[in-house]
DNA sequence: AATAATTCGAACCGATCGGTTCGATTCCCC
DNA sequence: GGGGAATCGAACCGATCGGTTCGAATTATT
């Protein structure tokens, strides 16, 4: 069973060592590694933890299942591995939107609509139901998930929240409750109906804008200053 | 394998039957269908489908395996006619908060309160686990789960925000989304952690009401009217 | 007590499971 | 081309799976 790789971020930096210092040692390509994530996670994705065999990971990846053991202890730590490259993928850069300045209002409708066509589109309610369905066999699994993803961009929810506070443009008495509301109204109708696969077709971008302006329209009314209303009644006669 | 039972409401009609017309045919009985669906219960519950063994759920159950099959054909139909009971189940009651008059905040409140503390109970959320880990594996489990659960009391909300829009107490251009949008704000920051594990304990009731409240505040600030207002103002100063 | 029917529980079936082993093949460097 | 190491792929292991079978035990009625 090979040593852990170093993280995501260093893959390049691992090709280049692998050029210069010759062949990788078992257990240590990248590039075989990435072959048997990318395998195992269509098979699992498709049928879940426990439904999706190693022999199906093994034709489908392309490779040895001796191969897979060497790369990874058991069938657990190949699908940890998995998840934790699909966090990494599905959370990366939606956040960035806040750390623009301008407009309040366009701003969170700009954060919601990215959000909302993220958590719903067809690949990551695939994702995270096969999480939450793991979570039985593999408790932390979901906890990890979440508290790496959702939970991390809360957290600049909030900091982009305090800042409008600061400035005079909203008015919040808890914050951290107000982060949760304007992501769940970016969220409403929706994601639950994903989830149970009530809908087996993503959410059009006309259908998610319109969730999405409704919910920061709701949010702003409700938290928006005068300050607030001044300036984008002054935006709006210019 | 046994025709399927008359529906649950009707538990109480077939025992008196079963009294009044001798020993229950194979296949037939209501207290040995309940036994089984029980211990099946409790193995899903703890494994998922998957995991879950029908060895296994012969042991919980305290029947004879060939029983099992005496009344139900496989697996899944068990696993349909146990997710079937556990929706009457969670569903039951939750609604009818909906169908009094009075002050509508209180109500909206009343409503969200039973609403939240019953998504996020532990019973539910494993449930809703299950059904959600099962949707790969049976599609139209988790669809069905929804369309006759959350999505029926959805219309019940919404025929609720109706009224209020016609007494003037709420100015709603999309009375669809801002069902869902109610629903949500009850829910936000509970249900995603909870599905996801990321809580391992039930929100305390002090937490519920806190959001609840505040999404009821959210809500009414964005979507009451001033006769709304008015009725409260009124309301406060009797 | 006799009888008929339901249920029990042990054994069974073919299939598959996760994980292991090992000679053969391939790959890459010198 | 040779050598060493990674990978392959087939076979294997003990265990378990969902579902079936059937004589024995139990239950309920007459």
């Amino acid at each position: 069973m090979a040593e852990p790789l170093p993280n995501a971020d260093k893959d390049q930096c691992d090709l280049l060592d692998g050029l210069r210092r010759g062949r990788p040692a078992a257990g240590q390509d990248p590039v075989k590694r990435s072959q048997i994530i990318e395998g195992a996670r269509r098979v699992f994705i498709d049928k879940g933890f426990e439904a999706a065999s190693m022999n199906d990971i093994t034709r489908e990846a392309g490779v040895s299942k001796g191969t897979i053991y060497v790369y990874f202890a058991n069938k657990e730590e190949l699908f940890e591995a998995l998840i934790e490259e699909e966090r990494g993928t599905i959370f990366k850069n939606m956040y960035e939107v806040l750390e623009q300045t301008g407009d309040l209002r366009a701003t969170l409708v700009r954060f919601g609509t990215a959000l909302s066509a993220k958590i719903t589109s067809a690949k990551v309610i695939l994702a995270q139901r096969t999480v939450i369905g793991a979570s039985e066999r593999i408790p932390e699994l979901g906890a990890r998930f979440y508290e790496r993803g959702p939970k991390r961009g809360h957290d600049k929810v909030m900091a982009f929240l305090n800042l409008a506070v600061e400035r005079g443009l909203l008015e919040i008495a808890d914050v951290d409750l107000a982060a949760y509301q304007l992501t769940e109204l970016s969220l409403a109708g929706l994601f639950r109906q994903c989830i149970f696969a009530y809908r087996t077709e993503a959410p059009s971008k006309a259908e998610i804008e319109h969730v999405v302006r409704s919910g920061v329209d709701v949010f702003l009314k409700a938290y928006g200053t005068k300050k607030l209303a001044a300036e984008e009644e002054a935006s709006n006669a210019a």
